[in-house]
DNA sequence: CAGCTCATGTGAAAGGGGCTTACATCACGG
DNA sequence: CCGTGATGTAAGCCCCTTTCACATGAGCTG
């Protein structure tokens, strides 16, 4: 469709915005073919170049796929903040409305999260990478602290937790029941139901405001 | 070393223990080069043979995956069932202590868990890998029955969500911070302490008996 | 023990695909 | 107008996959 640069006029010898070109190609085949299927020759053939383009912007295939990563990750962040939306009306109902934003975005968009989480990659090779990724960690334990601080002031506990705790918990739901590609269990209610349920009991096992 | 059949003699023409070889050799590749480097040909190297051996044991490269899986949901099952240990000494108690046995076979067996877990083949495939995977869960299951039994009988949650909630977490933590392959997130405490903090969190949410 | 049979492994070769080195083309600045 | 660097190409190399005919030997049968 559109890799030409100014959407219209057919490309020449250069594309013009092969690096986008190639993020996109690599999150299609993420998503039909799974990690394994994105491969760097593939990726160039959807964009419409030689096998050896990619290598103009892509050190290797890690690269293009950790470059795919970041930026899910910078989604991500925005995603889980709009669901945050600054903790309104309340904190607890602001949390459980972020987890619903993080399993939104991993079901709308299964072939970054895959990216994002099932790669691999070390995040000492990738420090842009990683440094996304602790943003995005960033909005859960900002959201944490403020649904920790809305508590009462005996017993509180440890912001960090309770983020890691949601976290894991989103991610595990996300992971093994939160996308339709078949080879998810199957389960007899939607995984946003079930993260809700997990929320709620989890925030009253911590002894937060009844809602 | 061994692959041979009764440890010591030299092999002949038959290898006489092709297929362990195989799914030995497949999870060393796993845990070496992740989930893609696992390759049929660099299988049968490792075990010695030629190429095409590994067509008498498998029908193709996802198979040998699968088989490998199942036997990971085979020892995972019996890994969580030891656990448990029937509930004793109390629900509550022998519920962590398979939480822990959880992350510890994650841990202990990073190779088999990306294969039972982030390989993406299809259950409707491989329906024996299936099955294994449901045996593994129907442990968890009997044990949130256990706990949820033993709670006051007024406002028991469904043992099924338990179990579903419990799947979630401890997958979840394992997922992001079980492993040491340097490609997971750093944690300021051993991933164990965080699951079973989640767990008394989320028990005591559930009205469980305060342990 | 002799011979048959079948499961198992070999060898070779076709086919496909990804990766990479030397070369071609274009954009841009002086 | 021309050099220079960025960008894309072409072609070759290597490895994986898969299949086929064939070799081997383990175990049964008598």
């Amino acid at each position: 469709m559109s890799w030409t640069k100014n959407g219209g006029e057919s490309r020449g010898y250069h594309h013009g915005n092969l690096r986008e070109a190639l993020m996109k190609a690599a999150l299609e085949l993420i998503a039909e073919k799974g990690t394994a299927g994105a491969t760097f020759a593939e990726a160039a053939r959807r964009a419409g170049v030689s096998p050896a383009a990619p290598y103009r912007h892509f050190r290797d295939r890690d690269e293009l796929i950790a470059a795919v990563a970041a930026e899910g990750f910078e989604r991500f962040t925005k995603a889980l903040q709009a669901g945050w939306n600054e903790g309104r009306p309340t904190p607890v109902e602001a949390y459980e409305r972020m987890g619903r934003a993080y399993l939104d975005f991993a079901r709308g968009n299964p072939a970054e999260y895959v990216a994002m989480f099932e790669t691999g990659l070390s995040t000492e090779a990738h420090p842009a990478l990683d440094q996304a990724g602790q943003r995005a960690f960033g909005v859960l334990r900002e959201a944490a602290e403020v649904v920790v601080a809305s508590m009462p002031a005996a017993g509180r506990p440890p912001a960090l937790m309770v983020a890691l705790h949601t976290w894991a918990l989103a991610h595990g739901v996300a992971s093994l029941f939160g996308r339709s590609d078949g080879s998810r269990r199957k389960l007899p209610m939607p995984p946003e139901d079930l993260l809700e349920a997990a929320f709620l009991v989890y925030l009253r096992g911590l002894g937060a405001p009844g809602n």
